[in-house]
DNA sequence: TCTATAGTTCTAATTATGTCGAACTTGGCA
DNA sequence: TGCCAAGTTCGACATAATTAGAACTATAGA
């Protein structure tokens, strides 16, 4: 997973995905942030063929999902992978600092 | 940061900072979790040079912090980089999910 | 002072990654 | 049916990352 963050076009990916709805909000819960590929990838100044890379990149390393709709392609984070990734960080997956409650947070759109 | 935990010796390393005084916990807030670089590299079957280079590269990142200490080079995770890594992984640093109160856990060595 | 230890720098070789273009697939629509 | 739009796959190439060995630096101890 950090593998596939560390490319500054994934990661530009993973942060447009992030901010809206990131883990812990009540749109996160209830219906994850999607976007078609396309859009992800929006004014990152690389080719169709090299944004489906990038995708197929965090996809395969568990932090993307994606899901035909139509014509388009639609994609968003897997949040158990990114919560997941930020317990690690901070400590919580070392079972050293006890779970605390989700808190749900309500973001407007 | 995440180019620099991508590879699996430099993720090993930095996990092995992590396991004892992880951010949150007493002993990283009053003394944070040092050792040798020769311990940190322990049963990683890579030459002392691949070690020291990987070592620099965690430290350019800024993920990790080094001192001579006579005939050896301590180093420990820089517990402000950790969590901030943490706190955009979470949604914390998008402004999105307050900030909760640092928790204080006493850790056992 | 001489030697051993712990680590660094530099260099070169192998391997991995990022990128694009061309050709292809899938679905919507006239 | 024919065509366009949105992505994907494949192949090729350029660039970057990983690695080890040799030579070097700094420190401790006899």
């Amino acid at each position: 997973m950090f593998k596939a963050l560390a490319n500054p076009h994934r990661l530009a990916v993973f942060l447009r995905l992030m901010t809206c709805c990131p883990p812990g909000t009540v749109c996160d819960s209830d219906e994850e942030a999607r976007r078609f590929v396309g859009e992800v990838g929006q004014d990152l100044a690389i080719a169709p063929s090299t944004l489906s890379h990038h995708v197929k990149e965090l996809r395969q390393a568990g932090l993307l999902r994606v899901e035909r709709r139509g014509k388009n392609i639609q994609c968003w984070l897997d949040a158990r992978a990114v919560s997941g990734l930020a317990d690690l960080l901070s400590g919580r997956s070392l079972g050293i600092v006890p779970e605390t409650e989700p808190q749900a947070v309500v973001t407007r759109h």
